[in-house]
DNA sequence: GCACTCCTGTTATTTTATTGTCAACAATAA
DNA sequence: TTATTGTTGACAATAAAATAACAGGAGTGC
């Protein structure tokens, strides 16, 4: 494993996705796979996959293909799958919550170990086992627990000043939904998952397919049931 | 607005926060800004920016820069946000409610109009007015009203089944959380969002920065109070 | 109104990512 | 054994994306 060359963020978005389609062979029992059989189930070149892989070294066989066990589990050493991660989630919202009450994240290793809020009537709850601690506590338990990643689903108002004191206090990583962008030091890593936008570019999709080439798309519009309503903007 | 030329996925991925930053300086006040400003506040460089916007149109002037409004409105009407969009939520569970109770999605006229799970404890009720049906009047409901968008939140096994139903029935896109890819005619558009990996990206970075060059990596580990657990796979 | 600066839109260049190709070698069959 | 097939890892070729360069129009100050 050549630690020194710098591996190209494309290709590490991709592990997990390998990650997975390669969990899923080993649960149907599937011992050895070419690279160009997980080409088609994965639609990706074979290509690719070849040299993805070879940035971390050289996992399969010629004439062989590679062992999907020993590959599966060295892409989860790659990706520090074979530790446990302490979590503490900020904002003990819908999605905070949902979150939490997400079971196969403690199956992983993700162990949500506190959830921080301001809300009184949350406040004192357990939710999963989890107890729901008020924001002032923050700083005194991260200061005295280890913690790996601070999961950010407060609103984009508070997201900024809570993350540069988590950053701080020594978080490691933060994986943000809130809807602005974190601007935190270089040592600590932000992982930002925008869900609107995401929506977004969904229906950037939906019109250009639909719609394109309409100039006034009113018309069309109301033929497929979307009445026009002007919108104005709102705040998170 | 030229629609005959193929707009690159990049480039589409970045509108939406285009478009989150030009809301952001509306609400304050600022009404001209600068490829070279915007640049300096999102991370970008400023002949990117410009390059983006081009595809679309020449939005800005020479000697002036852009109009934040016109700009914004202008992104808001590429990215098809002058409409309502109807949607269904597939799968009631945690975090298909917390989508639900997501009230900003409303104010951009994002609007769920009914719900679909399988668990007898969730049909009936009512969350945030949107109500529960079984999965079964899904057919019916899709059929006899337009629906644009459909929010998947229900597990693997059968998200699949679900997702091809709901495409033989004109639903026009999906927007999946669920643990898998979707497999759908070219004509209906799937947006995944994989929480799980993204996740995962941000613990091989914690890693890399953490424990990078340390083949054996279990005492520093120690170091930090990740004590270390052999884990094995997990279903979802 | 004129000189000067600013800043876009566009083209050129560089960088990064993906795909195609092939020699070398393992597995399998003859 | 020996031939044949399959498949990797390395590298070359191509494509895509990001950055830089720049010509020229629009604003600004005098």
């Amino acid at each position: 494993m050549d630690s020194d060359r710098k591996i190209s963020p494309a290709v590490i978005n991709r592990l997990p996705r390998y990650y997975r389609y390669l969990g899923d062979l080993l649960e149907s029992d599937i011992t050895r796979i070419s690279s160009k059989e997980l080409s088609a189930k994965m639609n990706i070149t074979a290509s690719q996959i070849r040299q993805d892989l070879n940035n971390f070294g050289g996992f399969g066989q010629q004439g062989y293909g590679y062992n999907v066990e020993y590959l599966y589990n060295e892409i989860k050493k790659i990706l520090g799958l074979d530790r446990l991660y302490n979590m503490i989630v900020v904002g003990g919202g819908n999605l905070g919550q949902a979150l939490v009450n997400y079971t196969n994240f403690e199956k992983r290793g993700f162990v949500i170990k506190a959830i921080f809020d301001t809300n009184p009537r949350l406040i004192g709850m357990t939710i999963r086992g989890v107890e729901v601690y008020d924001t002032d506590q923050m700083e005194n338990y991260v200061k005295n627990n280890p913690v790996d990643v601070a999961i950010l689903t407060l609103p984009r108002s508070q997201a900024v000043k809570v993350a540069n004191n988590l950053a701080k206090w020594g978080v490691k990583g933060m994986w943000n939904f809130s809807h602005v962008d974190l601007q935190v030091p270089d040592d600590v890593l932000v992982e930002n998952v925008h869900l609107t936008d995401s929506l977004m570019t969904l229906l950037y999709k939906i019109n250009e397919m639909y719609y394109s080439g309409d100039e006034d798309m009113h018309e069309s519009n109301l033929k497929n049931g979307l009445p026009v309503k002007p919108l104005d903007q709102d705040e998170e």
